[in-house]
DNA sequence: AATTTGCCTTGATACAGATCAAAGAATCAT
DNA sequence: ATGATTCTTTGATCTGTATCAAGGCAAATT
C-alpha cells in the first residue's frame, strides 16, 4: 500500500536487472546473484488492461507479485453496493501473502497494469530458504499496517476537507519530482468516484471540495485529471495533521 | 490486533512454558530449545495499571513485547484532540517492530496489563539468526493487516448500528466458550467513550445503538458493561457483512 | 449513610455530508 | 464530425450523527 514511508527508513539501493529493476527493490534489497536467479527463473510478466479484476476476493492465489507499472487498488465491497478501498498498490508495491492461500479483498486494475508474477509455492519456498526475504516481506507488512493505520484515522475522523487535503498531499508526496516538489503537475489517475470509494465519501463530494480548494487558491486543475499545488503550506495545514513529521507519506 | 482469524490459519500448537507460555505461541511456534533458551534469557516482565500509558507515539522502543494478560489499545490523536483506536492487544497478541525503532501510535493500558518483554536489539538479533521467527512474525503483521482493512471498511462505510453490531459480534466470537457460544455473559472491557473512539462514533451515538439494540431484543444488558446476546442469527444481519463467512472473527 | 466522582442515558437541536436531480464537459464509437 | 456514453459539476433537499445540555445511576470516598 505504501501510503506511509518514514523518513527514516532504510534506503533500499536499485539493484540492476534487465528487465525489471524495479521487483528487486519491492522483494529483496540483499539478494545474492544466485538467489536473484532464483527470482527470475520464477518469474513471467502478466499484463491487465484498465478497468480489469487482478484477483477476486476469496479466489485462490496461485502467485505472488510485484507491481512492474501501472496503479491497482484494493477494494472491500458490501452486499448491498457500498465498496471502501483499503490500498493502493503503485509500481514496487507487492501483492500477495506468502502462507496465506486466500486474499479477503478485490485487486482491479485501475490503469494498465504490468505485474511481474512468481509461482506462490517456488516463491515460499524462497522465502523458507533465505531469512532476508522473510524480514524484508515482514517489513514491508509493517509499513503497509502503518499506513493503514493512518488511514483508519483519516475514515474515522476527518471530516471531508481534511480527507481530500490529506489525500491530494500524499499524491503531491509521491510524485513529486525535484527536492522543492510543489508547483509539479500531479496525475490524479482515478475518477471521482474512486477516490470517494477510498477516502469513505461520496462522489458529488469529492467534487465539491476539489472545486472548494481550487476557489481558494489551495490547488489548480489543468484538466479534470491534473492539478497543480499552489499552496503547499495552506495544504498541509488543511490536512489535520501534527505540523511536525509526525505522519510522513 | 488480532481482530480477524482466518478459519484455515495454521493451527499453531502450544508450547510449555514455565511462567508465559502464551509469549512462545505468539512468537514462534517452532523454537527448539536452544531459541527458546535465548528467548528465556532476555525477557523481563513489566506491569502496567488500567489507564497507564504504556508507550507514547515517537518515543524510542526498548523493546517488544507479548501481551501476557489484560487489554492494550493503540491509538492516534490529533492536534485538536480527536481520537482514532487502529488496534487492540489481547493476550498472546505481539507489540513492537524488529526494524523500527518508533511507533506512530500510542499504547495504553484499558485494564491492568502485564507484558513479556524482550530487549529490540537482542531480538533482532534473534529474528536475523532465525528464519522461521521472521516468517512467524510476517504471519502476524498480516493477520493485523487484514484485520486493519476490515475495520477500513467498518468506519468507512458502515452505519453507526452496523458498527455496533459488528463490534458486538466480535466479542460474542472472540468470548464464545461452548462450540454454540451465544447466551455467554459477554464483558466489554471498555466504556461507551472507548468504544466510540474504535469505532469512529461519540459515546452518544454509542450509547443509543445499545438502547435500540436491547429494545429491539438483539442483546440485553445485566449491567452496564456485561451483556448477553439474544438473537445472535438478527445481530449477524445487523453488521452488514456477507452472510457466508467472509469475515471471520 | 451521605457525598463525591465518573460514567451513562436521554432529549433537543444543528450541521456535514448523503441523496436526488439536472445540466455540462470530455471521451469514445460510428 | 456526430451522437452516445461516461464522468463531473452544481444545486436543492434530506437525514444520520454530532453537539449541546441535563439528569440518573453506581462505585468509590468520607
Amino acid at each position: 500500500m505504501n501510503l506511509s514511508k518514514k523518513v527514516n527508513a532504510p534506503m533500499i539501493a536499485p539493484i540492476k536487472c534487465s528487465q525489471c529493476p524495479i521487483r528487486h527493490r519491492a522483494v529483496c534489497a540483499r539478494c545474492d546473484d544466485d538467489e536473484l536467479t532464483l527470482l527470475e527463473s520464477i518469474k513471467t510478466y502478466r499484463t491487465y488492461a484498465a478497468g480489469d479484476v487482478i484477483l477476486w476476493r476469496g479466489e485462490p492465489l496461485e502467485f505472488v507479485a510485484s507491481v512492474v507499472q501501472g496503479v491497482a487498488t484494493l477494494s472491500k465491497t458490501m452486499e448491498d453496493g457500498r465498496t471502501q478501498m483499503v490500498g493502493l498498490l503503485l509500481p514496487s508495491d507487492f501483492i500477495g501473502r506468502p502462507g496465506r492461500e486466500n486474499i479477503e479483498f478485490d485487486v482491479t486494475a485501475t490503469v494498465d497494469v504490468t505485474l511481474c508474477c512468481f509461482d506462490r509455492p517456488k516463491f515460499e519456498k524462497l522465502v523458507n530458504e533465505t531469512p532476508h526475504i522473510a524480514q524484508r516481506l515482514m517489513e514491508l507488512a509493517l509499513d503497509e499496517l502503518d499506513a493503514a493505520r493512518d488511514w483508519m484515522l483519516l475514515l474515522g475522523r476527518k471530516t471531508a476537507r481534511e480527507k481530500i487535503a490529506t489525500f491530494i498531499e500524499m499524491l503531491a508526496r509521491r510524485s513529486s519530482h525535484g527536492q522543492d516538489g510543489n508547483k509539479d503537475i500531479i496525475d490524479l489517475h482515478m475518477t471521482r468516484d474512486q477516490i470517494a470509494n477510498y477516502l469513505g465519501l461520496t462522489l458529488e463530494t469529492v467534487s465539491r471540495q476539489f472545486s472548494a480548494l481550487k476557489k481558494d487558491g489551495v490547488i489548480d486543475f489543468s484538466d479534470r485529471k491534473h492539478f497543480t499545488v499552489e499552496d503547499i503550506a495552506a495544504l498541509q495545514e488543511e490536512t489535520g495533521d501534527d505540523a511536525d513529521g509526525g505522519v510522513v507519506y
